[in-house]
DNA sequence: CGCTCAGTTGAATTGCGATTCAAATACTGA
DNA sequence: TCAGTATTTGAATCGCAATTCAACTGAGCG
């Protein structure tokens, strides 16, 4: 038998566990034992935690969101260069590669969002708070003359959120000619002109 | 009981059932049943015309894309001044609503896209039409002057698609503050600077 | 007009996955 | 150590949807 655990620990288990079920079965095609399997468990086991398993997927996913904003959070606090900055945030925002499991899963999500209204929700809010993210850069080089904007901070910002999104589709997509380099490449060359500001790479 | 249609006949209208079948359900939670309901027959009937469902919704999915991309060039056929020409073809690229069927549709494959080799080849392959799409009229405007482009015409127009889709996504997300006028206009206003032209809605 | 057969039905069957639950097991505190 | 409780198992059951198939229907053709 697998080692038992805690109530919370096994939940947090099982969370991470959904995720990966779900990367690999997509949204809509994973299945209790799916679940079980990544945990190590039984499906039995699995119900005891989560009798329903609709409300383990959103909490999966809502991990997933918040994982990923955080990541992104953490990468870009140790610069302070707005230029440099805006550089390292338009890159952590796309997928290493096309199997990058947090964007699968976001884009799973993406489908979703139109029929589920939670799964809409957490996507929604998401771009919202990374067009928030965008802004605080745009503006603080703004202020300190680094930047001259062509436009108000927030049309910049959902842009370039929208830009990523798009471009995170591409290459978990396989897009044959879109890989994670030029898809930063494309999205920079836009913060080039939106910014004014030699952004390099 | 529904009146007798010949094979191809019938191929067309299963296909289209699947299509709207697709929308309600996404594109893992279609069943047989739901097929047979939209195209007003029985589950047997369905599978008499397509032993294998996912060959059907495989052939539903190709007819989604090739009806989309069908519909914007003719939208804008008529028209000849680049700019007028433009600024329709962004706006035949977001979807009309939240409820709107082919975007949703399109974004159902999305997140699939990921996981299925053949769902992600026909995104690529609509991606690349439309990238080509703006590429015509981007370097039809500044052959006559209207335009004074950025960047070379193949970026601005992945930009412009790479838009496209992640509004399209935004809007049938319901987003309370990006609907299709928004979305338009903030495509609108990267356009406008990448082609140095004052694009009117 | 009657034959033929593609197309369709609907009921029976199968198969798969969720759900239940009694039994087994492992931790916990006294 | 031992009782008591929480966790997990695995087998049984349930339920839904796919699949099969024999019977039925109607259009087209001689």
């Amino acid at each position: 038998m697998t080692a038992r655990k805690s109530r919370s620990d096994r939940r947090i288990d099982l969370i991470e566990a959904a995720r990966r079920a779900i990367v690999r079965h997509g949204i809509d095609g994973v299945h209790l034992a799916h679940v079980a399997e990544e945990a190590g468990l039984t499906s039995g086991a699995v119900l005891y935690h989560y009798p329903d398993l609709s409300e383990l997927l959103v909490e999966a996913h809502h991990a997933s969101v918040e994982r990923f904003y955080e990541h992104r959070m953490r990468q870009i606090s140790t610069i302070s260069d707005p230029a440099r900055k805006l550089v390292t945030t338009i890159r952590s925002g796309l997928p290493t590669g096309p199997l990058d499991p947090d964007v699968r899963l976001l884009n799973e999500l993406g489908g979703a969002a139109g029929r589920n209204r939670i799964y809409g929700l957490l996507l929604t809010t998401l771009f919202d708070r990374q067009v928030s993210m965008y802004q605080a850069i745009l503006d603080t080089g703004q202020a300190l003359g680094v930047f001259d904007l062509t436009a108000e901070s927030l049309t910049i910002s959902r842009n370039l959120v929208a830009l990523e999104d798009a471009y995170g589709y591409r290459i978990t997509a396989r897009h044959p000619l879109i890989g994670p380099e030029e898809a930063a490449e494309l999205i920079l060359d836009y913060a080039r002109t939106a910014t004014g500001c030699d952004l390099f790479h």
